[in-house]
DNA sequence: AGTGATACTGAGAATCGTTCTCAACCGGTG
DNA sequence: CACCGGTTGAGAACGATTCTCAGTATCACT
């Protein structure tokens, strides 16, 4: 009832994957609906959220917030991995590192939940940011989570 | 421009401030209006927010997405603390537990950035939910960022 | 080839959370 | 009292996303 079920991969979902597949970066969904009108001119805003809903519950891509109210965030490099995000620019950065499945088990042990998974996000400036002296970007200015 | 400078000490603020250090779950905007209403009956929406906003900046209150692509919410404890979320009733439960900065510094000199803080988020299912058996709600199945 | 059944699509409307705009208001100061 | 800047509430505006619906493509049979 969710996975390929009599799932067609029509044109426009091959170039929705293709295009987050080329993207190195992570683009909204309003991004990818951009690129992918570069080949495919008719494609609708809704057949990109749909196909990418898709994807996402596939497990062939995966969806991001910054945690600020901007739109989510496209990635398809699906492997277990974390992001830092810029202060400045809001460009978010691809980062591997030491897994925290220990802490996982106490957590789950003194809260009582069945954890299934974390999300760790980290704020900071990139370099060229720092090099720029660029302030938080207006807007999401103090609006981290925690 | 972001403390206390010249900032009114009003009735909307002050309820909206006691709502919040009174709640024990996580409100949402909407649900801090709907309980500022019972006190000041007459306050606006805009108002909510702009106060909310207010005193996250100031300090006083946090701001926290759960992940999906739902509404923000508050939370008046201030210290450093994460969360757990619930994939059945999407509640959103306080945790303290060892910190990262180890891995703060790690990442920063592996990354170059200039790293500012971090937002750890824990997925999994409550002990009711557990014992209800209930499945991820609809609505945001599967869409846990990263 | 003809016929359904079903999945998929695009357009636009609808919805939701949030911010903006604006006129009215309030409290303190000169 | 007149003025001033910060504050307020209502409602419009906004951006992101989902829903609705009618038209289309595709498959399984015949």
């Amino acid at each position: 009832m969710n996975d390929q079920t009599d799932l067609r991969l029509t044109p426009q979902r091959m170039a929705v994957l293709a295009v987050l597949a080329a993207a190195r970066d992570h683009p909204t969904a309003a991004e990818v609906h951009e690129r992918v009108r570069t080949v495919s001119p008719g494609i609708g805003s809704a057949t990109v959220y749909r196909t990418l809903a898709l994807l996402v519950s596939a497990g062939r891509a995966l969806e991001l917030n910054l945690g600020d109210g901007t739109a989510a965030r496209y990635d398809a490099n699906t492997s277990r991995h974390d992001h830092v995000v810029c202060d400045g620019c809001r460009r978010a950065v691809d980062i591997d590192h030491p897994v925290l499945d220990g802490m996982m088990a106490q957590i789950a042990c003194r809260s009582g939940f069945a954890i299934t998974g974390y999300d760790l996000r980290f704020r900071g400036l990139c370099p060229d940011c720092q090099a720029n002296g660029s302030g938080p970007a207006r807007g999401a200015a103090g609006t981290g989570q925690q």
